[in-house]
DNA sequence: TAAAAATACTCCATAGGTATTTTAT
DNA sequence: ATAAAATACCTATGGAGTATTTTTA
């Protein structure tokens, strides 16, 4: 079975980076957190996404097949949030005409959009 | 974000069944801890997603919205899991051509299979 | 020696379990 | 009266934090 999507989150910021300290400052969590994270995940996997040591981060064969299937599927899946969300706005049949195609306010993009 | 892809596997049995009782000992926790993790689930979307009372369990519009267009994604999410597992023991270039093709021990599916 | 990951702890929130109560037919 | 969901309570574990240590270029 997948692994909760919140590491899989994670694991997708740092193989962007590929530096612990800087993704967990951009999840936001501190950097032994990050590392607890990734080290729950890999076992869960049984296998290794990175090879590490003090100097370097790099993905491992199976870090770098994950860090490219896995964000369609996590979309997919914010997708499906989404339609329930909006099939329940649906169900109340409100539609604001006047307001329906106008941009919000912009926004920076957070940390869970790839 | 889409929640944890837990509950919504959770959601999906009790979709099916329809009753807490009969969809917790499928999965295998406790009816309290269904109720509990459907309560969160529906905290965090913001909306019912079932309509219950002693008596009866009925999908809401968003239950049933969520329930269709969940599965295909978690299905991708477990896919874009087996890819690294997959991709893991390619790198090891491991083949057992006896064995390769010769299906195993029949399981019994498991719950989050649909 | 400096930058970065890992380790060692402490704390709290979450999720599970059992026992019980409420509710609707 | 009964079947089923909800509530109450307790416990354990996971995941976060801070402080520190280890490692390697």
């Amino acid at each position: 079975m997948a692994p909760d999507t919140v590491s899989l989150r994670y694991f997708l910021v740092l193989a962007q980076e590929l530096n612990f300290t800087r993704a967990a400052a951009r999840i936001g969590i501190a950097q032994p957190a990050l590392s607890a994270r990734i080290r729950r995940l890999e076992a869960e996997l049984g296998t290794a996404l990175l090879v590490r040591n003090t100097r370097s981060v790099v993905l491992t064969t199976a870090g770098a097949a994950l860090a490219e299937s896995a964000p369609p599927a996590l979309a997919a899946l914010d997708r499906a949030w989404e339609t329930a969300r909006s099939a329940a706005a649906g169900q109340l049949g409100t539609l604001r005409i006047g307001s329906a195609s106008a941009p919000g306010p912009r926004r920076r993009r957070p940390w869970w959009t790839g």
